[in-house]
DNA sequence: ATTATATGTATCATAATATGATACGTCAAC
DNA sequence: GTTGACGTATCATATTATGATACATATAAT
């Protein structure tokens, strides 16, 4: 009846899973009950399931409240991802030097479907919190380095993107006029670089430039995150930019010979 | 014949955690072959289990070598593990004015059994890979964020803790000596900050202080490394000291608070 | 080229394993 | 003291995972 495709698909384990993707950033510890309902399990399969993440050390558990947590096995799986990525270990030692020499906030991004993720951060001032944690992912079309991302595609992908994939309003300045975003794209084709004004937080300016793939496509960008309040669009471009894409620059060939020379 | 605890145990979710938990960073690809090695699971077991992962998207698959990698997904879970873990809110922007106010890097460590694992890294400076990504289990006897925390144990505790908790040698000069351990944290109790050099890395010196919890034990630890070349530990007690202490200071009450009055 | 070896993919009968309804215990609110 | 909500434990049933085997495909050796 389920008949997903049976036989190699193992529906405990996919199970298991959904309880995993039931915490985040609203839901930071969630009782029996909730996880129930939130996983729309019932209770038994519940309960057994969330005993075994327990036990198997991927949930902690409050022994007075009975409320489960994501455990520190969380952040392992981080570590282990960022060993497994071959574009961190290139890029980090120069996102390092990037964001020492801007002394603003440099984050790396990668393309995550449709929508980015952003995989390094680099905090250097007080932001939201949001902000200041890794495994964010974001609609793609509201943020510079998706759309820088996406410049780099062939014509007939670029507007694919821009009219289908998804844009959630963050703030009321979040572009939701998709003309709006194919011009900033186009700007971003033409320049080589792309700006986003208050898209996901208001008086926020971010920059980014892309990583370029052996292809010619890009996979991740470089990004940079300024405040409204002491940065104007000239400045950003006069000072923060040519760095920002020197670092760009000097990541996307790195890889390519990492992907041609490895193992 | 298994005869974990049955019925409120399910076995295929457990075994698919152990596929996620053989990539690491010695192993950041692996064939279908490989995991059934490095699980131990038959290669049936195995085909079901990752295929069911990647149709989740927990595993990327490699459509021309048809390896397996971490996904993304693996980053996401950390961002959920960072909102669900109160120190992080507290913590974070303060250590951010920390890390600008040093210049070198700053981590934030939390005890995890017998290990500290790092949970916030902000790099200041170019170091290893390793030093410079979250998610990271060390040995807690071999760091100073460990023995700043250890520190704060009642006798018994402390002591338990120095004579059985586990030790890797990562270098030519990690203290393998329990006693110069013992030492070294009875200086960390009396100072209140814990000192190490080059356990991990040769010619590393790291600086930690405890973050003292509601019922006076340490269970995290704010850390400063630096190089040997450039630092004495006079001059790392004269100028880094008194700025890591008022962090971390500044964050315990922040945090009891939290704890107290929270939901 | 041809064979051999390894590695991934698909199938299927069997029973072992997960299932979920139910009942019990515990705590807090009313 | 009673009620309700929630976590915990049990158990008969059949759904679901199992793993041996056979097939396909890629890689290396002869």
């Amino acid at each position: 009846m389920k008949t997903k495709q049976d036989t190699l698909y193992v529906g405990s384990l996919a199970k298991g899973l959904r309880l995993l993707r039931a915490f985040d950033e609203g839901h930071t510890d969630l009782s029996l009950g909730e996880l129930a309902q939130r996983t729309g399990l019932d209770k038994s399969a519940t309960q057994r399931l969330a005993n075994t993440l327990h036990v198997e050390g991927m949930l902690d558990k409050d022994p007075v409240t009975r409320r489960f947590r994501p455990s520190h096995a969380w952040l392992q799986m981080a570590y282990a991802y960022y060993w497994s990525d071959p574009l961190i270990g290139q890029a980090m030692p120069k996102l390092i030097n990037l964001s020492q020499e801007l002394g603003e906030t440099v984050n790396l991004a990668e393309i995550s479907g449709d929508h980015i993720i952003y995989v390094s951060r680099l905090p250097c001032k007080r932001t939201y919190f949001a902000a200041t944690i890794i495994g964010r992912r974001l609609p793609a079309l509201s943020t510079s380095g998706g759309r820088a991302i996406i410049a780099t595609f062939p014509e007939y992908e670029r507007r694919h993107a821009i009219e289908t994939w998804p844009i959630t309003p963050f703030t009321p300045s979040t572009t939701l006029d998709r003309d709006l975003i194919a011009t900033s794209i186009a700007e971003a084709a033409r320049d080589g670089f792309a700006v986003s004004t208050g898209q996901m937080i208001l008086n926020e300016i971010g920059v980014a430039s892309p990583i370029i793939g052996h292809d010619g496509r890009a996979f991740a960008a470089v990004q940079c995150s300024v405040s409204a309040h002491t940065w104007t669009r000239e400045r950003i471009v006069a000072d923060i930019l040519p760095k920002l894409q020197d670092t760009a620059n000097a990541i996307s060939p790195a890889f390519r010979a990492h992907r041609a020379g490895g193992a």
